[in-house]
DNA sequence: CCTACCGATCGGTAGG
DNA sequence: CCTACCGATCGGTAGG
C-alpha cells in the first residue's frame, strides 16, 4: 500500500522509516555477504523497493555502507555510556559490565551494525573515514578509562593501550566463531562469555 | 623473455613458479581490497598476465583463494610445528613462543595468507571449507595442548578452549590495526608484542 | 519511489 | 599463456 507508511525528512533523517529499513537490511546483507558481495538489488529486494529506489536515499552505495557503520557506533556508544552511567561501581565490576555489553553489542538480534565496520572497513573510502573513527574514539576512550583504572589496582598486567586492543580484538573476533542460535548441543551464552573473557585477562585481586 | 622462466606441472603443483606467483600476488591484493573488490585482472596485471590466463592455472577465481589459504595454512603450520621441535620447553616458554610465532605469521613480509583466511572466510564457498578446516584443525590442536598444560598449571584462568579462541582472536585482530612499517614515532615491535599478550593472559606463577 | 535504461566491468571461454 | 571475445551483472541516472 504506498502512502501508508509515515515518512518525513528525506534526506536528513529522523522519523524516516524506510531509510531505517534501509540500513538495517544493508547492515545484514554486508556482514553476511560483505560490502562488494552485496548488491544494490540484493537491498533494494529485501525491503521491496526496485533496484534504483535506495538511490532516493543515498547517493551512492558507499554512503549506505558509512550510514551502517554510524549507526553501529551510536547504538554501541549509548549502551556503554549506559554501563558508566551506573553508580558505585567498582572498576573491576565496570569492565565485566562493559566486556557483556561488547559481546551483546556484537551478538544480539539485529546487530549486524559493528561486525560490518570491523570486517568491511577497507570498503570505506578514505573521505568517509574521519566521522567514523571519530565516533570509535568517543568508544576506546570509555575503555581507555576503566583500563587504566584497572592497571593502576594492579589487575591488568599489560600496557593499558595495548590492553585495550588486545582485549577489545579477543571480544570482537567472536564474531567469526559465535553463534547465537544453539547449532548442536548447549552453547556457551554471553555472561558466561563475558566472565570467561574477565577471567582470562584479570590478575588475582590482594 | 617467453619460455625462460622454469616451470613444470601447470596443474598439479611443486616447481611452477607462475602459479605460485599467482598465488602470492592474489594474496596481497585480497587482502587489501578482499577477494569480491578484486578483480581476475589485477592479479593477472600484478605478474605480467593477460587477463584470460590465471584460469590456465585456475579453475576459477574461488580456486584461487582457496590455493591462498591452503598456502597459508601449510607455511604456519610449518613454523608453528617448529615450536614443538624445541626440546626442554616449559609450557609457559612453548606458548610465548607461539605467540610470537603467530604474530610473524600476520605481519612478516609477505605473510597476506592467514589474514586473507581471516577476513574473506565469508567468500569461499562451501565446497571447498572442508579442506581449508581440516589443516586449521591441526592447527588448534597444536595450540589447545599447549593451553591445556598452562591451565592445569593454573597458569590460565579462563576453560582453555574458550582461552584458545580468545587468545587467538586477540592476535588475530591484530591484522587489524598493527602496522610493521613504523608510521610516525616508535612503534610496538611483534617480540614486545608477544610479551604483552603473555602478560596478558597469564596468571602469575607459584 | 518506479520505469526504463546505460556504460562499464567482470568472470570466464574458445581457439590457437 | 595470449587474443579476442561474450553474456551477465552491477552501480547509477533521467524523467516522471
Amino acid at each position: 500500500m504506498p502512502g501508508t507508511r509515515q515518512r518525513t525528512n528525506p534526506r536528513n533523517g529522523a522519523p524516516d522509516n524506510r531509510r531505517g529499513e534501509l540500513v538495517r537490511a544493508a547492515a545484514q546483507l554486508f556482514r553476511e555477504k560483505g560490502f562488494e558481495g552485496t548488491t544494490i538489488r540484493d537491498i533494494a529486494g529485501a525491503v521491496g523497493m526496485q533496484s534504483g529506489s535506495p538511490f532516493y536515499h543515498f547517493a551512492n552505495k558507499h554512503e549506505l555502507l558509512m550510514a551502517v557503520m554510524e549507526e553501529g557506533l551510536r547504538l554501541g556508544l549509548d549502551r556503554t555510556r549506559a554501563v558508566l552511567d551506573e553508580t558505585g561501581l567498582s572498576a573491576v565490576e565496570r569492565f565485566r559490565r562493559l566486556v557483556r555489553t561488547h559481546y551483546g553489542i556484537l551478538h544480539d538480534t539485529g546487530s549486524d551494525f559493528i561486525p560490518v565496520m570491523l570486517y568491511d572497513w577497507r570498503s570505506l573510502p578514505a573521505q568517509y573515514r574521519r566521522r567514523i573513527i571519530e565516533l570509535k574514539d568517543h568508544y576506546d576512550a570509555i575503555w581507555q578509562a576503566t583500563l587504566d583504572e584497572l592497571h593502576e589496582e594492579g589487575r591488568l598486567a599489560a600496557e593499558p593501550r595495548l590492553a585495550r586492543l588486545m582485549i577489545l580484538g579477543a571480544i570482537n573476533f567472536s564474531a567469526t566463531w559465535y553463534r547465537s542460535k544453539p547449532r548442536s548441543a548447549q552453547r556457551v551464552d554471553l555472561d558466561t562469555l563475558a566472565d570467561e573473557t574477565v577471567a582470562l585477562v584479570l590478575q588475582p585481586g590482594a
